[in-house]
DNA sequence: ACTATATGCAACCCTAAGGTTGCGCGAAAG
DNA sequence: CTTTCGCGCAACCTTAGGGTTGCATATAGT
C-alpha cells in the first residue's frame, strides 16, 4: 500500500529532543531560547529542530517583534496515528482470518 | 514527563523500510528472505532491521526448521498512540485554557 | 553423503543527522 | 545613536545507522 501519510511526521518523533519539543509547545507557546534553555543542547540545535518539526506540519511560528515563537499543530499527528491504528487493524484482520471468525483482540 | 514509554518504538517506526516489513507483518508471518525479496535491499538488512524491532518489542520471532519466521507483536504501538494522544490532548488544555480567558488575550 | 538454501555474525563503507562554534543582521531597549 | 539581545545562516565535527560483502553454520532435500 502506498505511504498516504508524510514521512516527516515519524522522522520527527523519532528524535527524543523533538518529541520534548512538542510536549512543551503542547502546553505554550515559546521561542528557540525559551525552549533551548530547559534542554541540554544549545539554541542552535533546538532551531533546527523547530525547522524539521515545520517541515513536518507539527508547529507553526510566528514572528512577535525580534522574538519567534512557535506553537504546536497536533495536525499532522493523526496521520502516524491513522498509520499505526492500519496496521493495528490488518493485523487484526489477520488473527480473525487465522481463528475463523471469532471475538477479535480488543485492539482499535 | 517521565518517559512512560519505550523510545525505541518512535525508533523504530522512524525508518520506511520497518514500516514496510511492519506493514507486511501485519498480514502474514513471513521469513528475513522473504521480505527481503520484495524490499530493494539485501536480506541481511532486513535481518538488522527485524533485530531492531524485535528490540523494539514490534516483532516475535519463530523458528521453523531452518527458517525463522517472524510475527507481528502490536503491543508497543500503543505506547506511541498514547504519547500522541497524550501531547494531543495537552494542546486540547492549553486551548481550553485560552478559551476561558479570552475576555483577558494575549500571552502569559 | 552431497548439495542447496536459510540464517547469523562480523567487518567495512558512506551518508545523514544531531550538535557545536562563529558571524552578521535586525529589532528592542537605553 | 549605541548597545543588547534574539535569530538565521553557514561551516565544521562526530557518530549512529542503514546498507553491503563475505563467511561460517545448520537444516532440508535428493
Amino acid at each position: 500500500m502506498s505511504d498516504i501519510f508524510d514521512a516527516r511526521v515519524f522522522d520527527a518523533l523519532a528524535d527524543p529532543t523533538r518529541r520534548h519539543l512538542l510536549e512543551a509547545l503542547a502546553q505554550r507557546e515559546a521561542s528557540a531560547t525559551e525552549l533551548a534553555s530547559e534542554l541540554p543542547v544549545t539554541r542552535q540545535a533546538v532551531a533546527k529542530h523547530l525547522v524539521a518539526l515545520r517541515e513536518a506540519g507539527l508547529v507553526d511560528s510566528r514572528k512577535s517583534g525580534r522574538e519567534t515563537l512557535y506553537q504546536l499543530n497536533p495536525a499532522p499527528l493523526d496521520q502516524a496515528v491513522a498509520w499505526i491504528a492500519r496496521v493495528g487493524d490488518e493485523w487484526d484482520a489477520r488473527i480473525a482470518r487465522l481463528r475463523g471468525h471469532l471475538s477479535r483482540p480488543g485492539r482499535g
